[in-house]
This record gives C-alpha cells, structure tokens and sequence, in this order.
DNA sequence: TTATGTGCAAAGCGTTTGCACTTTA
DNA sequence: TAAAGTGCAAACGCTTTGCACATAA
C-alpha cells in the first residue's frame, strides 16, 4: 500500500489557487506569482512553482504547452468536463481558447492503425487572430 | 527591398544537414551535436544551436513541440509534403509518427467559427505505445 | 511535537551571446 | 579582404534544490 501523502493546507497554497480559480484562464508562473504578491508580499516564487508542480501532479491545475520557449503557462483545471485547445496569434501573442474536441475521430483512427492508446493530447494551433488579419489588410 | 542574406556554406551547416537528413528522424540537439562530433572533433554546441536555428528560419528543418521540460527536438522538413504528429508513449517515451492529417475538418471549424487563420499546429498525442499496453498485460 | 512546507540563495539545464579568431566567397 | 561563421566561456531565463527556519496538524 501507498503511504497517503499528508498534504497541508498552507496560506500560500490557498492563495495559489484562488488565483487560479478566480482568473479561469491560463497564466504564466510570474503572472501568478505578481498577483499573490499583493496578498503576501513574502511568498517565494519557489513555492509558487512547488505548488503548481503539486497541483499539477493532483490533477487540480493543468500544466500548458505553447510555444517552445517560453515559460510554462498554467490553468484550472475543470476536470476534463471540456478539454480545450488553444489558437496562439503569431502576430500580437494572443492566447484564445478553442471549446470543441473534434480530435475524437482522428483519435480512434490511430488507436486502430497504430495500435496506440490515446491518454491526453496537446493540441496549439498557430496563426492570426480576428484582429491582426483585420489589421493587415 | 530586402538585403538578401548572403549565406555561407560551411563545413558544420553541413555536418548538421546531413545529419539530419541521414536521420530523417526528430533528435534532440545533444543527439545531433554527438554524431557531427564524430566527424568534427572541434565543433562547438553553439555552432549547432545557431545553424539549427538558421534552418529552421529557412523551413529546412523542423523544430518540434515536444513534452514541455524537454530538450528541443528537430527534424528535416520534407517540405510540408505531408504533415506528420507525434505519438509520446507514457511508459516508454518512444515517439512514433503518426502520417495523416485529419485536423483539416477542425481547422475549418475554427477559421469559421473564430475568424482565426490557421498557418501552423502542433499536435502531440500522450498515451500508451503497442508494446507497452502488451507489457502492462 | 514532528512532518511538511517555506524563503532564500545557489545551482541546474538548455540555450544564447560577446568576442577574438577563422573561413568562405 | 570583408562579411559571415566559428569556438570558447560567460551569461541567460526559467526552474529546481539544499538548508535552516516556520507552521499546520
């Protein structure tokens, strides 16, 4: 048998994820750790990545992956009601948020052709957004 | 007008095409950087980073989106003749291929429904590989 | 009271850069 | 011979870690 993680409930940690919570979106670890600031102006941007690391590991926060090299980004996690994708304008930087899983029948083909057992998948879409494309013309 | 970049032909640029070429696989820079060594003994890390980077400007090689805390992947672009994901095995961290775009369905969806255009994607799918789901048997 | 979490500063790792030198064209 | 590329070592940015101290249970 597993041990049970005695897990505590720290200051920083509830901090962490009403920030998370209460955002709804995806921010970055300095964008997280610049907002609880303002409620502890102590807190270590170290902690803040151990806790994001823990959520993480739980399932509470969902760890993002756009662009190569750039930092992580991080979201709540609502619990695989609605899986979304993101659309990243290559121009101005902009993150939108894609509702939709249309990936379910390219999944199931790989599953037969592959052999493949489909857990999670990232999925970024890169490109122009509303805006820049007006703006271009 | 633009300055036309007056490109140099060196011994390294070609190591590293080669390389990748002879490949025709993704590889992580360490992987590149140590089989040109074997052929340029004197070759410096930075040399690879900065002609990859190069490359990639130009569309000759591709750079990867891989698991997020990972080493940047490349591998030589066959110009876009068919586009190709990638299957991350969990277990055993085997990347296979996946030949075949069935995105374009969702992409037109998402041009539409979003008014974003659509130039590039990066899709990696994360579950278990055929050997390893016999394996777990 | 004690295991778990914290803050701090230092280290880690992949990647980039400044600079003097070499090479290509 | 001049512009472009190189090797080296130092710097970079994001992230993790070691350690002494603080705190939740």
């Amino acid at each position: 048998m597993d041990t049970p993680a005695k897990e505590r409930n720290t200051k920083q940690k509830r901090l962490i994820l009403d920030c998370m919570k209460s955002s709804g979106r995806h921010m970055n670890v300095e964008e997280i750790y610049g907002i609880i600031k303002k409620h502890d102006e102590k807190i270590s941007i170290a902690t803040v990545y151990r806790n994001l690391r823990m959520l993480e590991q739980q399932g509470v926060v969902k760890k993002l992956y756009m662009a190569e090299d750039s930092p992580s980004f991080y979201e709540f996690n609502d619990n695989g009601e609605h899986t979304h994708h993101h659309l990243v304008c290559s121009r101005c930087g902009a993150i939108i948020d894609f509702e939709e899983d249309l990936l379910e029948s390219l999944e199931k083909t790989i599953e037969e052709k592959k052999g493949f057992k489909i857990k999670d998948h990232r999925v970024v879409f890169y490109g122009l957004c509303r805006e820049c494309r007006e703006a271009e013309k």
